[in-house]
RNA sequence: GCAGACGUGGCGGAAUUGGCAGACGCGCUAGAUUAAGGUUCUAGUGUCCACCAUAACGUGAGGGUUCAAGUCCCUCCGUCUGCACCA
């Protein structure tokens, strides 16, 4: 038998899909369309890990699919390649990252093609490459132009050894991810975007959506809505007011004490009537000086001063309360207020407790409030509140906020969790940021005919001292001129975040080339929106939202055409190392897909991946279980030896064919790639056994697989002299009727308990098979002597005589 | 702490709606081929049992609903992921 040599078949056909561009999508087409999208990979120096095949494979095969399903396929890919590691590296050996970058892009490009995807590489996108961050340039001027960012103080991460600010995932423990150095806070200006004003939309557009459900919930936790209240409080003896926010206005009678954050601005407005004014500003010092990692760190432990010579005035019954300060209250959520109300909320349970502050049960049946909060929502029934006294707690919250409404002292009100994105970094490999400062002006946008802003040749790209960004030392570049008044100005040397490139890419893939727009208004309305994108579930409080974002503005301008991105949304789960850890370099459990494409084959790799497990839940890798893919590959090589003539499936084979194409369509449809696979591997058992297959069966066959293993598949395909290659063939279809056989073998159970199999006509009801019951001869015998109570009939499955 | 997912042979994992638990693959055992190893092929492979099986037991633990439970309900244990004082 010939040999399966998989480099040399898997070079051949991956040189002719190139030379025929087989895989290129149009963008005028008679078929309807259908564009299925990967996330992009960041080209680190590392290489391709097993895990983008995964996600690449899967969609690669649906992709494949869809197009013998007679459809325009859209299946492109690019480089996400602006970012820190390629950033450290440069720094580390002094090359330039843009070296790097190509270095790694050509790594990357090798691998992936290596693998057979059958990706659109006309349509290859690169967000560091000027045209491209022309776009991504021009889309921020259009948020800036329209008020979504904004400049603002902020606390970053910066790290006492390197000089540098640090994004969160580098601060690890406290320290720098790096050199190990104590990580403070410290307020630098930086440019935001306001994503909280499309909050409301980002989750109620979830609906039009059709993403697996972890993903809505985890967005819709994300960006953490809440229904409840403002309330003033009377500060005594003042005209002042503190407001704070609830979501249990139901509870205001229950409201013994007031909490502000430590940086809340009521503080220096009453500073003069504290009488403890030195223990509150020690605290305050104390509590600036807490990094977000020692607050969280110490959340159980509450603490907390008293603001003494200050009440105020509960709105409800007139009590004059204290107000404290603690840092369990944050400055950026609601208004940096509280109300607190210790019988009903856990927290606040804890701070009175530790305190000695009074304890007043406001919602009725929980336990004993002095011993534990009773935070109950459904259940409980008012006490101790007035006219709210027996009521329930949701007609108690409707009746108090109208009272609120009424005698002007609060109103309803919707809060967010999310938070404005910081879009400005202090570092070189980004998009510069298309805006220039001037003294008379402010903050003025470059006239879109000077986009691209081309990131500035320097010498070193190292960050400044005061931890400005490498760019502030490109002198001749910072200076230019007001585009509004012409005077001098200077440009803004931060650059922009890794995810911004991401949050538009796939748009470009629909028009690469476009030089008058991000792409051409047909060619969005033609392909948008993504009909299937598939992606870790690490991407879906970032990217994935920061994208959704992005879009909705763009739809609110009028450049794209749907309110929403990506139709369907997929996540695959994670490969593991052999030891079932996550795969690490420092745990020395990587597989490099290189190796196993080199010793097994692309097509072998491929199959292994899907067949690995669920695909939607991680597993760990196995060399071992690669083999057991490649001797599958290898029997099916040898399949070749079995043909026979024959233009209609055969007898012997014809039911299980119609099964295994239902089967694999199903499958594969719902991302079940690794039943179909062993469905396939059944049939292949099947067909050696039987000894033979004919030309009909085995272009089903190969059609069925190609999308799994597409040189093998191709191969075979013209080897045995089929017409044209596999990859233009029409999915097969199948018969209904022909995947059931007309005699079935059913279950005979006696009381639950198997006691026999049948065969019986496939198609017999339920009424016929309790007949039939009633008259075997065989079912007769088990229930010999009993009294038969119940039959129960489950056509084409069992029957279950129930006795006493 | 909160939210979500998961728990099935020696291992990865199957099992639309409650209806034959363990498909498919790995590994293992025996045999054939081979000078030998590897490859390949054939048969077997949940547990228990000296043996027989259309027996009994068996899907993290315990309980329940049902003619019937891996699947539904309750309690508990464990693993993973995300969030983390969001009022």
């Amino acid at each position: 038998m010939e040999e399966y040599k998989f480099n040399e078949i898997e070079k051949k056909w991956q040189d002719i899909w190139d030379r025929d561009k087989t895989f290129a999508a149009s963008n005028k087409s008679e078929k309807p369309k259908s564009y299925f999208l990967v996330e992009f990979p960041y080209p680190s120096g590392q290489g391709l890990h097993v895990g983008h095949p995964r996600s690449y494979t899967a969609l690669d095969i649906l992709a494949r699919k869809r197009r013998m399903d007679g459809y325009n396929v859209l299946y492109p890919i690019g480089w996400d390649a602006f970012g820190l590691p390629t950033e450290n590296f440069a720094i580390k050996n002094k090359i330039h990252p843009r070296i790097v970058t190509e270095k790694n892009i050509a790594n990357f490009k090798r691998q992936l093609k290596s693998i057979g995807f059958s990706f659109d590489w006309d349509r290859e996108v690169n967000t560091t490459d000027p045209s491209y961050y022309k776009w991504t340039q021009w889309i921020f001027l259009q948020m800036f132009k329209k008020g979504l960012a904004y400049k603002q103080e902020m606390p970053i991460n910066w790290c006492t050894g390197c000089k540098v600010g640090l994004a969160n995932e580098e601060v690890v423990g406290g320290v720098c991810e790096r050199c190990g150095s104590e990580v403070v806070q410290r307020n630098k200006s930086q440019w935001m975007l306001k994503i909280t004003k499309y909050a409301e939309r980002l989750i109620s557009d979830l609906d039009e959506t059709d993403y697996i459900e972890k993903v809505k919930t985890q967005q819709k936790n994300w960006i953490g809505r809440s229904e409840g209240a403002e309330v003033d409080f009377k500060v005594c003896g003042t005209d002042e007011k503190i407001r704070v926010y609830t979501t249990r206005p139901d509870t205001l009678f229950g409201a013994t004490y007031m909490v502000l954050s430590p940086e809340h601005a009521m503080i220096e407005k009453l500073s003069d009537k504290i009488t403890n004014l030195s223990a509150v500003r020690e605290y305050q010092l104390q509590a600036s000086k807490k990094s977000d990692f020692e607050r969280t760190e110490i959340a159980k432990d509450k603490t907390g001063v008293p603001l003494e010579g200050i009440k105020a005035i509960n709105p409800v019954n007139g009590d004059e309360i204290p107000v404290w300060i603690s840092d369990y209250v944050l400055t950026t959520y609601g208004t940096g207020a509280i109300m607190a109300v210790p019988a009903h909320d856990t927290r606040d349970f804890e701070f009175a407790k530790k305190f000695g502050l009074p304890i007043i049960e406001v919602v009725g049946g929980g336990k004993n409030i002095q011993e534990e909060a009773f935070t109950d929502v459904a259940t409980g029934v008012m006490v101790n509140s007035g006219f709210l006294t027996g009521l329930l707690v949701e007609e108690a919250k409707k009746k108090i906020i109208d009272f609120l409404e009424e005698k002007g002292v609060g109103e309803r009100k919707v809060n967010f969790k999310l938070r404005d994105w910081v879009f400005s970094r202090q570092r070189y490999w980004g998009e510069p940021i298309p805006l220039v400062h001037c003294d008379k002006c402010g903050w003025v946008a470059l006239p879109e005919s000077e986009l691209p802003l081309v990131l500035p040749e320097i010498e070193s790209f190292e960050p400044g001292e005061n931890g400005e960004s490498p760019l502030a030392k490109a002198t001749d570049w910072i200076n230019t001129t007001c585009p509004e008044c012409g005077g001098a100005a200077q440009r803004e040397t931060d650059t922009m975040p890794q995810w911004a490139g991401s949050s538009w890419y796939f748009l470009r893939y629909m028009d690469p080339h476009c030089e008058t727009a991000l792409a051409s208004p047909e060619a969005l309305k033609y392909w948008s929106p993504v009909d299937w994108y598939n992606g870790g579930m690490e991407h879906t409080t970032l990217h994935l939202l920061y994208s959704r974002f992005w879009h909705k503005f763009l739809y609110d301008i009028g450049v794209v055409p749907t309110k929403e991105p990506y139709f369907k949304r997929t996540s695959h789960g994670m490969i593991l190392g052999e030891n079932h850890e996550k795969m690490s370099k420092s745990r020395g459990n990587v597989v490099n897909p290189d190796d196993i494409v080199n010793d097994y084959g692309a097509d072998t790799l491929r199959t292994y991946e899907m067949f690995i497990g669920a695909f939607d839940q991680s597993t760990p890798w196995a060399t071992q279980g690669v083999k057991g893919c490649y001797r599958f590959l290898e029997r099916v090589w040898g399949m070749r030896e079995l043909l026979t003539g024959g233009d209609a499936y055969s007898a012997e084979l014809e039911k299980e064919m119609h099964k295994t194409i239902k089967k694999v369509t199903e499958d594969t449809e719902r991302m079940k790639f690794n039943t179909a696979i062993a469905a396939l591997m059944a049939l292949t058992n099947d067909i050696y056994k039987l000894g033979r297959i004919n030309k009909a069966e085995f272009k089903t066959f190969l059609t069925l697989l190609n999308p799994t293993a597409p040189h093998i598949t191709e191969e075979l395909w013209s080897a045995a002299g089929f017409e044209g290659q596999i990859s233009g063939q029409k999915w097969p279809s199948y018969d209904e009727a022909k995947t059931t056989d007309n005699e079935i073998e059913i279950v005979v159970q006696i009381c639950g308990k198997v006691k026999s199999r049948l065969m019986i006509p496939a198609d017999m009801d339920k009424a016929e098979m309790e007949e039939f019951a009633k008259t075997n001869e065989q079912i007769k015998a088990l229930t010999e002597g009993k009294n038969v109570v119940k039959i129960i009939a489950v056509p084409g499955k069992l029957l279950n005589i129930v006795v006493k």
